[in-house]
DNA sequence: TAATCATATCCATAATTCATGAATTATGGA
DNA sequence: TCCATAATTCATGAATTATGGATATGATTA
């Protein structure tokens, strides 16, 4: 992931309704949400989310795909990977010592994640 | 982490002087950086870098301490880690089976980061 | 074909963000 | 105390972004 890509993605879920629909779509899963379903759960207006999940289609931390009449929104494992990357790259490369900890903690094993 | 911290998080990541002068910070690790110093990395004014810096500090994602005349900025690991354990949250909570492979990338160990 | 449902797009307005220059504060040395 | 240096704060205007109403598109049903 390139700085702009970066940028763009952090841009993306620093706002409240579209962090919101992000965390939503990943706990949904595989099964994603109709951008009605959205609209919904998030109490938004359907323009507004509409504008709002146009955005994250493209930082690339979420996919879509029309089933119908319905438009099924899915969080993008990749881009949401490439993104983690992105944070701890430095990280890794110039102080692996501070950074190998961090990721340790990031474990979904034993109790909460962090 | 709550929503609110992330989003200041976020926000204070998704422009180009700040999401640099942190990478540089995380790069630099505990010796830090001077706000002259990364100005003068950067290229950007210094009230203009010390206002973006100043938005990095209010996000917790950077630390600073004044040494004489100078004041030393650091990446905040806790601040960090904190971040990337809101990112991860909800997928260790809903989808461990997705977000496990996902952190498991992620180690320093072989090869770049991701 | 007409009606309807689910979303997206267009447009205007409101709100926010950003870089800049000027002024200010804090520190250390002469 | 005076001066120079390091950094911050403040006010401003330009640019960007968010929102809501209205409308358009695209898919299903009757």
């Amino acid at each position: 992931m390139d700085m702009i890509s970066a940028l763009t993605a952090f841009s993306a879920l620093s706002q409240q309704t579209r962090l919101e629909a992000f965390r939503l779509l990943v706990t949904t899963g595989d099964a994603g949400m109709s951008a009605g379903e959205i609209a919904e759960a998030l109490e938004v207006r359907q323009n507004t989310l509409s504008a709002n999940l146009s955005v994250l289609l493209q930082s690339g931390l979420v996919r879509n795909q029309r089933e119908g009449r319905v438009i099924r929104y899915f969080a993008d494992t990749d881009g949401m990977r490439g993104l983690l990357g992105f944070l701890l790259e430095d990280c890794c490369g110039g102080q692996p010592e501070l950074c190998q900890p961090l990721i340790e903690d990031l474990t979904c094993g034993e109790g909460p994640c962090a």
